[in-house]
DNA sequence: CATCCACAGGACGTAGGACGTCCTTCGCTG
DNA sequence: CAGCGAAGGACGTCCTACGTCCTGTGGATG
């Protein structure tokens, strides 16, 4: 089978790195290569590739060659924070955004509470005493939480709803006494993963999301911020 | 400020959008002007724009022109299949998206049952005995049940990890009795919706998917399925 | 002999031009 | 007035040439 011309030029580079069971950091055939393997110019091929990396299935490195990707969310950042800039429904996606962020997170603290070593409840109290100082520990801090649970999809999305948020987040107006909220809302479910009280950490989850909520929904009643 | 040129080009098409206010569907600059606006060649310009297009922020109709995209989820089915069918830690990656559904469709039936009209009840009934003959009322299913939380990043999320996981499905061995236990498990949830018990639901939600995640865990057990 | 540097080569990045294909529109024709 | 064909606009593909970045090699140097 030499290869049906029906499938789009993506398609079919991604078929041949499946065919060869090339895996992430693999090095990918040349642009060269690939023209005369798909039997097109280079133009075409740089585009298709171009395409690839967008997604995070291929990573292109200037001078050195094509490789294999992760298909890693970071790569998708750009699509989720352009739907969340998009003028009028902006803020109603980045609502649902924080929703989606607080279905995961909601649902799975409660396991965590269960499971949650002591030297990892000191390093997330670390963090969440640090977040007056230190943005990043937030961040962190998600990302800790979820560690243990060996879902590596939902870290990525954790990570990537915060990433989105926090692109965004110096046009919803004022932070207020928001940082000061932040670190009390984290303490909390902190204490309640010391305690191993699964209903209580899902509860302090919740007040948290209810003032990130909070603070979207004010920027929603103000005019708009005036473009940049 | 005529333009930093210490951005990539996506990102100052991606400005461009968002300084002109340009709405979906909006008509972008054309190839040519954007040549002109950008100050680079037509080549870069398109390799650009089509990273855009593969993350749905545009939308390229031949002969006629691009167009402003919804940045919908849709177009990063590529990403998520790929690094589903990646070899080793595909099976791993198809249960972490399983698993992410789980937690949003368990946690969001609770807010349905509450509040599911009798007509949609009777509809979604009416998909539930359906899913025998058409594999699709399966996907309008679930679809339907969250249409009423007005998420549409939420909606967009599950119908997405449904096409993923329905397009290397095939590769988990035969079904089994699965499409019996599929309509069951669906006609409990919409039992649990018409007696508008939520914690019912709940519990309906999570064997649909314990089955689901059983299935993939007896492909896990087999060896290599024998690559296409 | 070990070290450093210049250079050649490979691979991706950018540029410009030419032509093909698809779609729309307008004007001509019957 | 209806239908059809030509023209033009916009994206698609191809080709060629040159620039930039990285690496490995080989010679000059201490």
């Amino acid at each position: 089978m030499p290869t049906r011309d029906g499938a789009s030029l993506q398609e079919r580079i991604v078929a041949l790195i499946h065919e060869r069971g090339l895996a992430p950091e693999s090095p990918m055939p040349t642009e060269v290569q690939l023209m005369e393997l798909l039997g097109t110019s280079r133009n075409s091929v740089r585009e298709a590739v171009r395409a690839l990396q967008a997604l995070g299935i291929v990573e292109i490195r200037h001078g050195h060659g094509t490789f294999v990707g992760h298909a890693s969310l970071e790569a998708l950042t750009p699509s989720f924070a352009f739907r969340v800039r998009s003028g009028a429904g902006g803020i109603r996606a980045l609502n649902d955004l924080v929703e989606v962020r607080e279905l995961l997170e909601t649902g799975l603290i409660g396991q965590v509470a269960q499971s949650t070593s002591a030297p990892r409840l000191a390093a997330l109290e670390a963090l969440a005493n640090g977040m007056d100082r230190d943005r990043e520990a937030d961040r962190a801090f998600h990302a800790l939480l979820y560690d243990s649970c060996g879902n590596e999809l939902v870290l990525q999305l954790i990570g990537l709803f915060w990433d989105v948020y926090h692109e965004v987040e110096p046009t919803l107006g004022p932070p207020e006494e928001r940082t000061a909220e932040i670190a009390v809302n984290h303490r909390r479910i902190v204490a309640a993963l010391r305690a191993r009280d699964p209903e209580a950490a899902r509860e302090a989850m919740r007040l948290h999301f209810r003032d990130v909520k909070a603070r979207i929904a004010r920027a929603e009643a103000r005019p708009e911020p005036a473009r940049t």
